[in-house]
RNA sequence: AGGGGUGUAGCUCAAUUGGUAGAGUAGCGGUCUCCAAAACCGUCGGUUGGGGGUUCGAGUCCCUCCGCCCCUG
């Protein structure tokens, strides 16, 4: 098996190739990026924006040490819970490890399915405009006041020729877009037009992605028996852990699949009998804006059945 | 068995003294430049448990049957 290992990953070495591995929760691409990374010795980059925070293992269905010790695992467990995460620091870290990885002359493997991080591997996600923490706080206090019509009234003011198709019923959105405007006294328009002049930090890599899917009864079978294992392995003891840790202090981890259901729970809103089928339901929402993005944003890319694949070597076929 | 309560969208619930049955959520579709398992937008959805009656008009009032819950025996 080492000499077979060896001539295969000899092949896969020329050249900076970016291999990612996606699919919606459930589908399986945990388990296939590890035999993948494992027979082709490479190492896995996580694209899972909930994978970075120390803690949140079960309620996330994070690789288990025992898997991190098979296989190298990258951008995993290195935040705390109250630190902010998001795609900007997500790509720079990414590349950084993806050139890491490449310069030890090993395979790259990206798995996960976070498809705005994704995005970062073949697509420019922000324009490196720093935001000073002043304007932040000026937006904010605007919005506190005002609310989402001041900010919109003062975007429409300093954008005369009109919003460049901006959500402006989105308050994220027209708070982002107020805090650029202000800090590069630009217009929205031409901050865009700049955005689309942008590469990927991944321009030079050649990126090879694959997307698993599965058929519906199948991958609700397995979104049920996730959702019950989380829970026999102990998803309320993390999340009472993690609430003394200041889960609360972060919307994005306090919101996610697992612990919001079971917030709701230990807080007396919902029974601790339908905590399972919560649990999978907003699984299955999940999994359904995940295949919207997948279908609308991912560029063409090699779709194949989890449940049909019998060996590693056919996931990223040439 | 007697007394009380209840029945409205897949689910949780609204609906002035009787006056065109609405929300949230799920479903379906969509947006995407620093919270993305986020945020936001659009859209489908009901013979108001069944039947009868009163009324110009009934989710609402009356009768009856059915289901569920609580109390008493």
């Amino acid at each position: 098996m080492g000499g077979a290992r060896r001539v295969v990953s000899g092949r896969l070495e020329s050249g900076r190739t970016l291999h990612v591995l996606t699919g919606c929760t459930a589908v399986g691409k945990t388990e296939w990026g590890l035999r993948w990374a494992e027979v082709y010795s490479g190492e896995i980059i996580s694209c899972d924006s909930l994978l970075f925070y120390r803690g949140m293992d079960i309620g996330t269905a994070k690789p288990t040490r025992e898997e991190r010790r098979q296989v190298p695992h990258h951008l995993i467990d290195n935040r705390d819970i109250g630190e902010p995460m998001n795609a900007a620091l997500y790509a720079s870290m990414a590349h950084g490890a993806a050139e890491a990885i490449a310069a030890r002359g090993r395979p790259v493997l990206v798995v996960g399915g976070s498809g705005f991080y994704l995005k970062s591997f073949f697509a420019p996600v922000a324009d490196g405009l720093d935001v000073p923490a002043e304007i932040r706080a000026r937006v904010a206090a605007m919005l506190e006041s005002g609310g989402l019509p001041a900010l919109v009234g003062e975007l429409c003011r300093l954008n005369p020729g009109g919003l460049d198709g901006l959500d402006a019923a989105n308050p994220r959105r027209v708070a982002s877009a107020l805090g650029r405007c202000l800090a590069s006294g630009r217009t929205l328009a031409e901050l865009s037009s700049e955005f689309a002049r942008a590469r990927s930090r991944f321009a030079g890599w050649e990126v090879r992605l694959t997307r698993l899917e599965r058929a519906g009864p199948d991958l609700e079978a397995r979104i049920a028996a996730r959702a019950a294992a989380m829970l026999d392995a102990g998803l309320v003891g993390e999340v009472t852990r993690l609430l003394g840790e200041g889960l609360r202090s972060n919307p994005s981890a306090a919101g996610a699949i697992g612990y919001r259901e079971t917030i709701d729970v230990l807080e007396g809103r919902a029974p601790m009998a339908g905590l399972a089928a919560a649990i999978a339901g907003d699984t299955r929402a999940l999994v359904k804006k995940q295949r919207t993005w997948f279908r609308r944003q991912l560029p063409p890319h090699c779709v194949l059945d989890a449940a049909q694949l019998r060996d590693e070597s056919s996931l990223f076929p040439r």
